[in-house]
RNA sequence: GCUCUGGUGGUGGAAUGGUAGACACGAGGGACUUAAAAUCCCUUGCCCGCAAGGGCGUGUGGGUUCAAGUCCCACCCGGAGUACCA
C-alpha cells in the first residue's frame, strides 16, 4: 500500500475534531503545562511559511509533554484589532470587522491543515465583545491604583484619598508624573476638580499633556516601540513630536521589577539584554546647583525665589570638571534664569527646537547646536560660577532634563565645548596622576575607569571610590542624593483610530469618570466614515450613538448630551498592545462571563511553562505583557509575578529569492546562470520562486507568468535554465512568498512539519529553500514502507536501534533541537530498513516517538497496528539502558594529539589494555617507531592518545 | 558608536574539550526499465598519489591544553536590537 498523505491527514484531522481529542480540562490528576505561541495578527496576506515554524515546534513539545503524561493547555486565538484592517477600512469602505472575520477564516483553514493540537474551544480574539470586556475592565483597575514604592506594589487609590485626607503627601513615595507636596487641611479645601487632577498624578492609568509622537499620515499618536528611526513601523510615516492630552499606562512605576523579574524567567541572554537595554537602569545621583544671583537682574527673579537646578549624573566624581550646565529647550527653568539681554536669542532656539520633527532631530544628532542664557549656576563643591546653556542635545523626558557637563569626560559635551569654545577640564586620568593638555585632545576620555586628578578631596581616588565619596559628601551637604534612572518611559495608551478597544471613560466638565464595571463592555460603535473627523478628531468623533447616560447606565445618542445626566465618551481607542497583554490569562477560563478568569483556573494553570515566538516583540509585547501581568499578580489575581517561565524565539525564516539573467543586448535573452561571464552584461530580475525548481527554471510558466516573458528565448546549459539566487526578506515584491497549502497539497502536512523542523536550530534564523523537502519526504516514505513488513520475532540488533533513538530523541526534544531530532529518526529508520525489521515490539514505540513530529502518518500507523483510541493518548516509551552498552569500542588512536587510526577494544578495557592493544598493532608500531610513550592519556569509552 | 548574535563542504546544517563535516539536498557514476517517473547501490571537504598512504582544513592572528570548531585574548566580516538616555 502507498502513503497516500492527502486521504490519511484529512481522515485524522477529522477523527480528532470529531472525538475533541484536543479537548483540555481546569482539572486532572495529572501535572499541568502551558503551552502557548504568540498569537497572530491575522493579516489579508495569510500565512505564510514562517509562522507555522514556531507553532510547530510548540506543537511538538505540546504534544511530547502529553505521551509524558501531562495536562497541556495549548490554546490559539487572534490578535485581531490593528491598524491593516482599517487603513484597508479607509481605502475601501469595507469594515475591518468584516475583512477581518474573513482573514481569520482564512487563517483557520490554513492553521487546520497542518494538524495542530491546539484546544480551538479555548480561542480568543482581541475585537470580541466578550473578551476585550477584560481589557477594559482591567484598565479601568490601573485607573483605580497608584503605585506605592513602599508597599512594592499598586494599591488602591481610595486608599490613597483616604491618606491625603488624614496626613496630605507626608511620608508618601508612590509613582508619579511630578512630584507633590501638600498637607491634609489643602487636600480637604479642594474641590472635586482640583483632587481630581491631582489623582490623576498616581493613578497607573492615568491623563497628561505629554510629547507623543504623532503620526500624520496615519492620524495617531504611537507607542514608543512602534516608531523607528522617526518613522512609523506600520507603513513606514514620518512621526513628529506633539504636546497632547493623551492616556498612559505607568509601567516606569514597575521598571525595577521588570529588571529583576529577568532573573527569574528562562529565556535567551541576548531577549533579557534587549529588555535590560530598554529599561535601560542607571545608577547616579541628583544634584541640585543653585542658580548664581548676581547676573539676575529685577524683572526675572527675586534673589530669595532664586531656583536650583536639578540634574542627574551617572559620574558624580566627574563634578570637579564641570564647566557649564545644559538644560534641554523644554525646561521650565528657561523662562525664569534666562537674562534679558539674551532672551530673543534664547525663545528663538527654544522654538526654533521644539518644532523640529523628530526625524530632523535625529538626522543631525552630530550638529551641534545651543544657547547661552547669560545665567550661571555654582557649582557646591568648588563655588565656581559656570554659564547655564539650552542645546536639544539634553532630552526632557530623562532625568531632569538637565545635566552639568563634563566636556573632558564626556563625548557629547566634549563636542559641544569644542563648537563653543568652553573650557575642558581633565578631572580624570587613565595612569594615577598623569595628565595632559585638554586642548591637544580629540575625544573626551569617558571610561569609568582610571583615577581622578584636580578634584579637591578625590583626588587620586580611583574613580568607583570617588563616586562613592562624592555622593557621600553631597548627601552630607544636602545638595543631592543617590538615585537611580530609566530609560524606560510610561506607555502612551491612546490611539486616534477606529479598529481597537472604546476606552470605558466619560467625561464631565472636563474629568473623566470610570464607567461602572458591571456596565461592560463598553462596545465599539458603528461610524460612517473611518477617518478622522472634520474638527481632527479621532474617527469614534463619527458616531452618533457615543454618550454615557450616567442615571440609566447605558450608551444613548450624542444629541442628548446635556452635560448634567448625559456625558460625552472617550473618543480613543486602546492601541495593540492593549489586547495582547493578558490573553494567555483569558485561555485558561475563556468562557467565563463574572471574571477575567477563576481564581481556579489560574490556580491550576499558573503562568505560561512555554511560550514561543518571535523576538522582534522584546520590547513591545513581551515588555506590556509582563507589566499587565505584574499588576494583576498585586491585585492577587496572577498567579506569579512573571508571566512566560520559558521562552524560546523562533528566528526569522528568510526569504530566498531566484532571479534569471536578462541580457543587455538582448532584451527578450535569458542566459542560464552558468553562461554569464560577465554581471554586468546581464541584468537580474527576480523570478518567482514557485515556477523554479532546484534553481531550474520552467520554461513554459516562465512564459505564461508574464506577457512581456511570451516569447522569450533562452541559452541553457546541459538543456535546463540555472538560476541564480540570493537570501532576501520574505515579500511579496521579491516573489518568494511560500505559502504552506502548497507544499501540504503537494507533500503533506507530515513532510511540511518536519522539514520546518529539519531546516536548522529553532532559534536560528534561516533562509527558506524547498530544495531539501523531498529528502524529507522519502523518509516518511521509507518510514511508512518499514510497517509493510511482516510483524517478525525481534532482534537484538532492533531493539539496540530503537532504544538509542528513544533516548536521543527524548535527549533533543528536551532541549528544543528539533532538527537533529529529525536526522535521528532518519538514521533510525535507515537502520531498521536494513535489519529488515517489521517487529512490533520496536514500530509501535516507534509510533509513539514520531506522533509529536508527524500526527496524521503516526495516527495512521497506530490505528493500523490494531489500537482503538488516539496515539496522542499513549505512553512516551522509556529508554533501557541494557541495550544501550556497547561489547566493543571504536577507540581512536591519538599520537600527540592528532588522530591516527581507530582500534576495536573489548569495552571494559583499562589503559594498560589499550597501550598494549595499540602497541601490538601493526598500525601502533609503525607510529610508534619503536619509541616509548612519554605520556598516555586515556579516557575511558572515549579515545587513547599517546605523546611520545 | 554601544549591546547582543553568528562565521564549519557547492547548499541547509551536525559535533557534553576527545574520530570535524552526522543527517539531508545538490552533483557524478551505476542498477532496474523499450523509455520516463519511482526505487535501490556506489562516490562526493581540498591537495599529492595508480594505490597503500600522506599533507592541509571550522573567518584571521596569538594563547591555554596530552587534545580546541568548542575555552581565553586581539582583530576582520555578516545579521539583529538600540541610538545624543548624561
Amino acid at each position: 500500500m502507498e502513503y497516500n498523505f492527502g486521504e490519511i491527514e484529512p481522515r485524522w484531522q477529522n477523527y480528532w475534531r470529531e472525538h475533541a481529542v484536543y479537548h483540555v480540562e481546569n482539572h486532572s490528576a495529572k501535572p499541568h503545562y502551558y503551552v502557548l505561541d504568540m498569537f497572530p495578527y491575522p493579516s489579508g496576506a495569510g500565512l505564510h511559511v514562517g509562522h507555522p515554524l514556531g507553532y510547530i515546534a510548540s506543537d511538538i513539545y505540546a504534544r511530547y509533554k502529553r505521551l509524558r503524561g501531562y495536562n497541556v493547555l495549548h490554546p490559539m486565538g487572534y490578535d485581531a484589532y490593528g491598524l491593516p484592517a482599517e487603513q484597508y477600512a479607509i481605502q475601501t469602505g469595507q469594515h475591518p470587522a468584516v475583512t477581518t472575520e474573513q482573514n481569520i477564516a482564512r487563517y483557520r483553514e490554513q492553521l487546520d491543515k497542518i494538524g495542530f493540537s491546539f484546544d480551538w474551544s479555548r480561542e480568543v480574539r482581541t475585537c470580541d465583545p466578550k473578551y476585550y470586556r477584560w481589557t477594559q475592565w482591567t484598565f479601568l483597575q490601573l485607573f483605580k491604583h497608584y503605585y506605592d514604592n513602599v508597599a512594592g506594589k499598586a494599591l488602591p487609590i481610595a486608599q490613597l484619598e483616604e491618606r491625603f485626607c488624614r496626613q496630605g503627601t507626608e511620608g508618601l513615595d508612590a509613582a508619579c508624573t511630578q512630584p507633590m507636596t501638600f498637607t491634609a487641611e489643602e487636600w480637604c479645601s479642594w474641590d472635586e476638580a482640583r483632587r481630581a487632577e491631582v489623582l490623576m498624578n498616581y493613578r497607573l492609568a492615568y491623563q497628561a499633556d505629554t510629547y507623543v509622537n504623532w503620526c500624520a499620515e496615519l492620524g495617531t499618536v504611537l507607542a514608543n516601540d512602534e516608531v523607528v528611526n522617526g518613522l512609523s513601523v506600520r507603513g513606514g510615516y514620518p512621526v513628529e513630536r506633539k504636546l497632547m492630552r493623551q492616556w498612559s499606562l505607568r509601567i516606569t512605576a514597575y521598571a525595577q521589577r521588570l529588571v529583576d523579574g529577568l532573573d527569574q524567567v528562562e529565556w535567551s541572554d541576548s531577549l533579557k539584554e534587549i529588555q535590560r537595554n530598554w529599561i535601560g537602569r542607571s545608577e547616579g545621583a541628583a544634584v541640585y546647583f543653585k542658580v548664581d544671583s548676581g547676573q539676575l537682574t529685577v524683572g526675572n527673579a527675586v534673589a530669595s525665589q532664586l531656583p536650583t537646578l536639578e540634574i542627574f549624573t551617572t559620574r558624580p566624581d566627574t563634578i570637579f570638571g564641570v564647566t557649564f550646565m545644559v538644560l534641554c529647550p523644554e525646561h521650565e527653568l528657561i523662562d525664569q534664569i534666562t537674562t534679558p539681554e539674551k532672551r530673543d536669542e534664547v525663545m528663538q532656539y527654544v522654538t526654533w527646537a521644539k518644532n523640529r520633527s523628530e526625524r530632523e532631530r535625529q538626522a543631525e544628532v552630530k550638529k551641534v547646536s545651543g544657547v547661552f542664557t547669560g545665567a550661571y549656576a555654582v557649582n557646591p563643591l568648588t563655588e565656581e560660577k559656570i554659564p547655564i546653556w539650552v542645546s536639544d542635545y539634553v532630552l526632557a523626558g530623562y532625568g531632569t532634563g538637565a545635566i552639568m557637563a563634563v566636556p573632558a569626560h564626556d563625548s557629547r559635551d566634549f563636542a559641544f565645548a569644542r563648537h563653543f569654545n568652553l573650557p575642558i577640564r581633565q578631572v580624570v586620568s587613565l595612569e594615577k596622576g598623569v595628565t595632559s593638555d585638554p586642548a591637544t585632545w580629540t575625544e573626551s576620555i569617558d571610561a569609568k575607569t582610571g583615577y581622578s586628578v584636580n578634584s579637591g578631596f578625590v583626588t587620586g581616588m580611583k574613580v568607583k571610590d570617588a563616586m562613592r565619596a562624592v555622593i557621600d559628601k553631597i548627601e552630607q551637604m544636602g545638595i543631592g542624593h543617590r538615585t537611580v534612572n530609566y530609560r524606560l518611559r510610561d506607555a502612551i495608551f491612546s490611539r486616534q483610530r477606529y479598529w481597537g478597544e472604546p476606552f470605558p471613560i466619560y467625561y464631565k466638565q472636563g474629568i473623566p469618570y470610570p464607567i461602572p464595571e458591571d456596565c461592560l463592555p463598553l462596545e465599539l460603535p458603528e461610524v460612517k466614515d473611518f477617518k478622522p473627523t472634520a474638527t481632527g478628531e479621532p474617527p469614534l468623533g463619527h458616531a452618533q450613538r457615543w454618550a454615557w447616560d450616567e442615571a440609566h447606565r447605558c450608551v444613548v445618542e450624542n444629541s442628548q448630551i446635556d452635560h448634567q445626566n448625559i456625558f460625552p465618551l472617550e473618543l480613543s481607542t486602546m492601541p495593540g498592545f492593549a489586547g495582547s497583554s493578558g490573553y494567555y490569562l483569558r485561555y485558561m477560563d475563556p468562557t467565563n462571563d463574572q471574571a477575567y478568569f477563576s481564581p481556579q483556573a489560574v490556580a491550576y494553570w499558573q503562568n505560561v511553562d512555554l511560550y514561543v515566538g518571535g523576538a522582534e516583540h522584546g520590547t513591545g509585547h513581551l515588555i506590556y505583557a509582563r507589566f499587565w501581568n505584574k499588576f494583576l499578580f498585586d491585585l492577587g489575581m496572577a498567579a506569579k509575578d512573571e508571566p512566560f517561565q520559558k521562552l524560546i524565539n523562533q528566528g526569522m525564516i528568510q526569504g530566498r529569492s531566484n532571479f534569471v539573467y536578462r541580457s543587455k543586448q538582448d532584451n527578450n535573452l535569458f542566459l542560464s546562470k552558468g553562461l554569464i561571464k560577465d554581471m554586468a552584461d546581464v541584468t537580474p530580475i527576480h523570478v518567482d520562486i514557485n515556477i523554479v525548481n532546484n534553481d531550474i527554471l520552467d520554461i513554459e510558466r516562465f512564459r505564461a507568468w508574464r506577457p512581456e516573458f511570451a516569447d522569450a528565448r533562452f541559452q541553457l546549459e546541459d538543456g535546463r535554465y540555472i538560476c541564480g539566487w540570493e537570501i532576501e526578506k520574505m515579500s511579496k515584491s521579491m516573489f518568494n512568498v511560500q505559502n504552506p497549502d502548497d507544499l501540504v497539497a503537494r507533500y503533506g502536512a507530515d513532510t511540511l512539519r518536519l522539514y520546518e523542523m529539519f531546516l536548522g536550530p529553532v532559534e536560528q534564523a534561516k533562509p527558506w529553500d524547498t530544495n531539501g523537502i523531498e529528502g524529507v519526504h522519502r523518509f516518511l516514505k521509507k518510514l511508512w514502507k518499514l510497517y509493510g513488513n511482516a510483524d517478525s520475532e525481534v532482534t537484538n540488533e532492533a531493539l539496540k536501534v530503537l532504544h538509542k533513538t528513544i533516548k536521543k530523541i527524548t535527549d533533543d526534544i528536551e532541549r528544543f533541537s528539533f532538527n537533529t531530532a529529525v536526522s535521528t529518526f532518519m538514521i533510525c529508520v535507515n537502520q531498521l530498513t536494513d535489519l529488515k525489521c517489521g517487529s512490533r515490539q520496536v514500530l509501535e514505540p516507534l509510533t509513539i516517538l514520531i506522533a509529536p513530529f508527524a500526527p496524521h502518518i503516526a495516527e495512521e500507523l497506530w490505528h493500523q497496528t490494531g489500537h482503538q483510541t488516539t496515539v496522542c493518548d499513549a505512553t512516551w516509551p522509556q529508554y533501557d539502558p541494557q541495550y544501550l552498552v556497547q561489547d566493543t569500542v571504536n577507540y581512536p588512536v591519538q599520537f600527540n594529539g592528532k588522530m591516527r587510526f581507530t582500534i576495536p577494544l573489548p569495552a571494559g578495557s583499562t589503559q594498560a589494555e589499550a597501550l598494549a592493544a595499540v602497541q601490538a598493532s601493526p598500525d601502533g608500531q609503525r607510529w610508534m617507531e619503536g619509541r616509548e610513550p612519554r605520556k598516555v592519556i586515556f579516557v575511558p569509552g572515549k579515545i587513547i592518545n599517546i605523546v611520545l
